[in-house]
RNA sequence: CGGGGCGUAGUAUAUCGGUAGUAUGCGUGUUUUGGGAACACGAGGGCCGAGUUCGAUUCUCGGCGCCCCGACCA
């Protein structure tokens, strides 16, 4: 029998349930199915193969939409000389903290240090000041796949780790409301696929000001609710108004031959997007990935009793895969001498979300065995239909992940209007709906004695006269409250 | 950077001031295989430094490292 206390190696059996520790249980997923592990310096994170799957498909997906809004792919340096961070004053007021320096290289100290990218903003934006002259060169949409190194105090696997991976996109326009169309346009491409593609449910809003990017004029962002009722910031877009493009000299001559400045945004979604996926759908058995999200979406299993007709179930499944893979379905056979229930609860683990059983009997009797990772729902299909019935399947995982995931965050978001029920209702994981008088003063109140922060100011809140949860005073519409990751 | 905890095999743990044991994982072989197989054999361990002691993995001190809770954060 295996030893439940074995919980750090990938073929650990025990999984701490979620009720008891959410983040143990988080961390156990996370082994368990093998998509990362610390590195050796601290606050690192090696990501496994099966875990840079989800991220290249994050990739793929993402390139296609900004290929569809003719933002185009580049590549801007890692190493920033300091002189540069510091033209912008928020900028640098808000990652100076948390940025990592390059003091010393080829055997001697530096003339100037060197900042290793917290965000790119500065190094892209003093080369765009170069590609830049006319109106016509305008709107400019560069995206760049990339890493980036924030020092940050307690590192956790996905959620926050000292370097990171991400897209950020950059763009440059000729109007403050083009910058802002563009903003929220690269936030819809994030909302929806964290929905479609993720089964995230998100909700689009407005950063206060308290919370949003350091240098930016507004902050838009996509919160995602956590199945422990906290928030996780799935995706931000920020109209980043001319205040860079005073600062690195982007102007333009527009039609009437005046100088202007640029109006700029920037947008992101990094490796965290992986840790929302995974708090959003595992569960005790460990990962449950999305079919859209999954590089295996349905992995064969043959049983063998190592006899002759094993060579005629595997050739008959080699067949079947073959057929599945003509719909499009990403499969793999896992023929591994080993037995079939160890791999039955090994491709659980890793959230592969349709299994297909085939033996003897099956073979026999014409027929395979589907089980569906999200329920565990088995069913017996005729082989001829086995292919169609897998693809239904994905679709009903897909639509039915989704739906759980909004009805978890309906169930765990409460609209009040009194301070009592808001403190009890954010210590027991909820999301608030609640007045708030728009002052910074009373956003950190309110986080200093709670915790909770102000998610968004959604876009579909209502305007609604009341009064600020916390200060008594008036406010025009509600905005969300969350303790957030 | 504040508060707490912990350093024994890949992992998880036990014992003991005097050959360091167990489980799991790993390797080889045989029998197995429809929900985490069994047996046999094998490889593998005390974070670093100083002190106390005849003798330290154990006790003391220092260092280093890790984990948890805060603040920070995509």
């Amino acid at each position: 029998m295996a030893n439940p206390q074995n919980q750090s190696t990938e073929e650990s059996f025990h999984i701490t349930p979620r009720a008891e520790d959410y983040s143990a249980w988080y961390l156990d997923i996370i082994r368990a199915a093998g998509l990362a592990e610390h590195g050796p310096a601290k606050g690192t994170m090696v990501i496994k193969p099966y875990g840079y799957a989800i991220w290249e498909k994050v990739q793929t997906v993402l390139n296609a939409k900004f290929k569809e809004s003719n933002v185009e792919n580049a590549y801007f340096p890692m190493l920033i000389p300091e002189s540069l961070l510091k033209r912008e004053a928020d900028h640098i007021e808000g990652f100076a903290p948390e940025v990592a320096v390059v003091t010393h290289a080829g055997g001697k100290d530096l003339e100037e240090r060197l900042i290793i990218r917290p965000t790119s903003e500065t190094i892209m934006y003093e080369v765009f000041s170069n590609w830049i002259h006319s109106y016509r060169d305008l709107p400019l949409l560069i995206n760049q796949w990339a890493n980036v190194v924030r020092w940050e105090m307690r590192p956790r696997l996905f959620l926050r780790t000292t370097e990171f991976l991400w897209q950020e996109g950059h763009t440059v326009h000729a109007s403050e409301a083009l910058a802002d169309e563009r903003a929220r346009m690269m936030l819809e491409v994030y909302r929806d696929f964290a929905e479609t593609y993720m089964a995230i449910p998100v909700i689009p809003g407005q950063k206060s000001d308290s919370e949003k990017f350091a240098g930016a004029l507004r902050t838009y962002t996509c919160e995602a609710m956590m199945q422990d009722g906290k928030a996780l910031q799935f995706a931000t877009s920020h109209n980043l108004g001319d205040h860079f493009a005073k600062a690195f000299h982007i102007q333009f001559l527009d039609e009437n031959n005046e100088q202007q400045f640029g109006w700029q945004t920037s947008w992101g979604l990094s490796t965290r997007s992986i840790g929302g996926l995974i708090m959003t759908h595992s569960d005790d058995k460990g990962l449950v990935l999305p079919p859209k999200m999954a590089s295996i979406q349905a992995v064969l299993v043959p049983i063998l009793i190592g006899k002759d007709v094993d060579t005629d179930v595997l050739s008959k499944m080699k067949e079947l895969d073959a057929q599945i893979r003509g719909l499009s379905i990403s499969t793999k056979i896992d023929d591994r001498a080993l037995r079939p229930g160890e791999k039955f609860y090994e491709w659980e683990r890793k959230g592969v979300p349709v299994r297909v059983e085939f033996g003897p009997k099956d073979l026999a009797a014409n027929h395979a065995v589907l089980v569906r990772r999200d329920t565990g729902e088995k069913e017996t299909v005729t082989l001829s239909d086995v292919p169609e019935r897998i693809g239904q399947l994905l679709e009903t995982i897909q639509k039915s992940l989704y739906e759980r995931a909004v009805q978890l965050r309906t169930s765990k978001t409460k609209t009040l209007d009194t301070w009592d029920e808001f403190k009890q209702a954010i210590e027991e994981g909820n999301f608030v709906l609640g007045h708030w008088d728009g002052t910074r003063e009373t956003e950190a109140l309110i986080k200093e004695e709670t915790g909770a922060t102000i998610r968004c100011i959604p876009f579909d809140s209502k305007d609604e006269v009341g009064m600020c949860i916390k200060s008594g005073k008036p406010s025009k519409r509600r905005v969300i409250f969350a303790k957030a990751y």
